[in-house]
DNA sequence: TCGAAGGTTCAAGTATTATCGAACCATGAC
DNA sequence: GTCATGGTTCGATAATACTTGAACCTTCGA
């Protein structure tokens, strides 16, 4: 087979913004560790390589499934990048969609 | 016994303002039941018996619990009233304690 | 004092979530 | 190619959370 499947590369499904749901989002936000994830990345897109918890001995299936809470509520954007993944937050569309929500959680102690 | 108990009255307890915790406010407001009560609430305070949720056929103490996990984590006060309870929002200490997120959920569509 | 209304608590069963190792997949470096 | 790096997914098990009936408590009204 020579022709590539066409946007191929571990394509991960995200919701879309009209489809956010609040409770799910809250949920995602109700985790310390996913809370710590999200508060790395309110700067700006990181590496998830780059992104490490608190507690450095969670196997790295437990971090996955993290992210993937968050992907999955709409909280985060997980794109491959090179041989690894950027990690961003969907910030528009949550400010968008739950206006302040996200400052709110984000600047709480 | 003649002398009562004093400040008997099946009193719950309730966290003090600076012991309420982030993630587990957030919690408590990731259930749509639970969310339904403090969306109610907002408003002013709801004399339990009135406070009715969509499904009518969820069981007391399953109604019971709904208001335990949202006054544990400090989002309600729950109070006794004549023969029932009187409920409300924590606004002022939530505020305090996390502003903009109480209005923020229930501003959210 | 008795009964009914309104709620909490307990115990037990069920369902959902978390956690981890192992297997697997893709990419980049060589 | 081959190998190491970085992640996802699967399957199993542990831990939490939800749900409910039964028992109980308190208050109001008769």
């Amino acid at each position: 087979m020579t022709a590539p499947p066409n946007g191929s590369s571990h394509d991960l499904a995200h919701p879309q913004e009209q489809d956010l749901d609040l409770t799910q989002v809250l949920f995602a936000l109700s985790d310390p560790g996913r809370l710590e994830i999200v508060r790395q990345l309110r700067d700006g897109p990181v590496e998830m390589a780059q992104c490490n918890l608190a507690d450095p001995t969670v196997a790295k299936s437990t971090k996955s499934h993290l992210f993937k809470v968050l992907r999955e509520a709409g909280v985060i954007l997980n794109l491959p990048k090179g041989r690894g993944r950027l990690l961003s937050l969907r910030r528009e569309e949550l400010d968008r969609r739950f206006p302040g929500l996200l400052d709110a959680v984000l600047d709480a102690s």
